[in-house]
DNA sequence: TTTGAGTGGTTTCATGATGAAACCAATTGA
DNA sequence: TCAATTGGTTTCATCATGAAACCACTCAAA
């Protein structure tokens, strides 16, 4: 009777959902994206207990999502920073803030908007495309296992 | 001292884990994919205990993401479909298979692949494009709070 | 160089969530 | 009509979470 794990699956769906599944994982990276660097910072961010918070970013780092620097002001603290690995969980938290733009708050509510920091526009939505091109949906799709099954 | 919530937050990532960030919502909604409907059927691919089952897909349908249907056999039970809110979740389930497939198997691992079902070919990666089209990165983004701030 | 505030945790403990199993009612097939 | 299947609910032991207390180290100022 333990908390269960989707170690040996086959779905690379289920292989992250063990790794950031838990309530608080994908925040500290949101507030990492976002430049937060510090135990305290993100802990006023997300106002989540200390003791679960030591233990979700050593989850991280266990996983290497995240890795301990030097503190970049000279200080003798350390920093919580995202590896490469951790950075391209861009996109998830991009399709989840999307999402719930679109269907978690009421007409006229105050959200958060991402824009192209270039010419300071909305980003567009993200979009799943064929090799070809062709947009692609739900529909359009079938999933197959890797390498062939006998 | 009781779980959490976002529901007053103003960021959309916050919005969508508070409905979705729980250990089984996302692989239910991934199995309603699939094309999985019956009770019976996310109990035996999730192997999730029933009364846990239970408890998500009331969760799931208190948020407009599953309804009951008439089952389509003719049989007296129901089934569980998505809705249009549900089949939009299908970005951030692509995504986190991209980020899995990609970080979280050995070489060689067997995993399972996206094919475009008209072409046969896997998808392309998703990608972030600003509204001229331009590639983008993590870097190249930044939020604003929308409406504006005074 | 002491001192007091701030930072970054760990420990403790009460409570809530989870999971396994037993139980049960309705439906279906034989 | 009877047994097996389906779709749950209930019960209870255990695990995870959260709040608060506690502690060690760092830093800035006196």
């Amino acid at each position: 009777m333990k908390r269960t794990s989707m170690e040996g699956v086959a779905c690379p769906v289920a292989r992250s959902l063990d790794v950031m599944g838990d309530w608080w994982s994908l925040l500290i990276v949101r507030d990492a994206m976002l430049g937060l660097r510090r135990f305290g910072e993100f802990q006023k961010s997300l106002g989540v207990a200390k003791n679960i918070l030591s233990q979700r970013l050593k989850h991280l780092m266990a996983h290497g999502i995240l890795e301990v620097q030097p503190a970049s002001d000279g200080s003798a603290w350390q920093e919580y920073v995202l590896t490469q690995k951790g950075r391209r969980l861009f996109p998830v938290l991009v399709a989840l803030r999307e999402w719930g733009a679109e269907h978690c708050f009421e007409q006229g509510e105050p959200r958060t908007v991402m824009l192209d920091t270039a010419q300071g526009l909305p980003v567009k939505p993200l979009e799943l495309r064929a090799a070809d091109g062709r947009l692609l949906d739900l529909q359009d799709t079938r999933l197959v296992r890797e390498p062939a099954e006998r």
